[in-house]
DNA sequence: CCGCTGTCCTGCCAGC
DNA sequence: TGCTGGCAGGACAGCG
């Protein structure tokens, strides 16, 4: 599950492969995923020097030169890889490939956006009109910028009756936090997920800031975290799933965990908003 | 405006 | 062994 640590390590693997690269073709092989693809993207891509790289929330940004930019999002199940073009023997699909980017280069490269279960998007826009669009404009703040405070989350969650879990899931309110750093974030701030938002005091919040730029900063560091179908764009996978502290670990004990697990029963497993939580009843309140 | 539910989709795994 | 049903979930539409 692509979240904000995997993505960002997916762009950092992209620009290194891409930037300073040209698109000299482009293989749509279904209509869309989530949404169509644009109709027009071959057309406007094609040509295009990759000249940056940048992630927003959980989408990738790739800018060319000619004034447009690609804006991709993993959904779920989405792979991005990056590889040798081979002229030897004719290119191989994988089942789910459904966007394929050829590059120049010695050698070129070939980009190939895989996605089974079909919740990534891929669109492009202007780069003048960047900031404006339709999925870029609603998100709130990132969670690893100087704006990310205390203060910011007390107010926009005063008074919100929804719990803390389910608005640290909300993009726009902060942007790029998925299941997974929602529940670790929760567990290392003590905050149970079942609070109510508005309910959670400052010093909760300040605490809370501190932990999601901690796992989130760490799992950066181990390459994201690879549970299902992550990988980075050479393949290999991440190794935060190896240091979670609760996510998928129910009836386990939590980290440095002096409770008695026969009457607690370990790590709890509770479905708020139609998806799984885990977390620590003892540590979290 | 707010919060909740349904929807999209396929792979995987438990259970029979 | 092979089938089936449930589950995984990011983001948005639509509802009350």
């Amino acid at each position: 599950m692509p979240e904000l640590p995997e993505v960002e390590t997916v762009c950092i693997g992209l620009a290194q492969a891409l930037i300073g690269r040209g698109i000299i073709g482009v293989e749509v092989r279904r209509k869309g995923l989530r949404v169509p693809f644009p109709v027009d993207l071959t057309q406007r891509i094609t040509g295009g020097v990759v000249t940056a790289i940048h992630r927003r929330a959980k989408y990738i940004l790739i800018a060319l030169d000619n004034g447009q930019t690609i804006i991709l999002h993993l959904g779920m199940s989405g792979r991005l890889t990056t590889e040798v073009m081979c002229d030897s023997q004719p290119l191989q699909y994988g089942k789910h490939d459904h966007l394929i980017v050829q590059f120049t280069g010695s050698p070129a490269l070939l980009l190939r956006f895989n996605d089974p279960r079909r919740f990534g998007l891929c669109e492009v826009t202007s780069t003048s009109n960047l900031d404006q669009h339709k999925l870029l404009k609603p998100l709130g703040i990132e969670p690893l910028s100087d704006e990310f405070t205390a203060e910011y989350l007390h107010k926009i969650l005063k008074g919100k009756g929804t719990s803390i879990k389910l608005a640290l899931l909300d993009q726009h309110i902060v942007a790029g936090i998925g299941n997974i750093y929602a529940c670790e974030a929760l567990f290392y701030a003590g905050i149970s997920p079942l609070r109510h938002a508005g309910d959670c005091t400052y010093i909760m919040l300040e605490r809370l800031v501190t932990t999601i730029r901690q796992v989130l900063l760490a799992a950066i560091a181990a390459g994201g975290s690879s549970m299902r179908d992550y990988v980075r764009v050479d393949g290999s996978a991440g190794a935060f799933q190896d240091q979670v502290a609760v996510y998928d670990q129910a009836g386990k004990p939590c980290p440095s965990c002096t409770c008695d697990l026969a009457k607690t029963e370990g790590i709890q497993r509770v479905v708020q908003g139609g998806r799984s939580t885990f977390w620590c009843k003892i540590k979290q309140v």
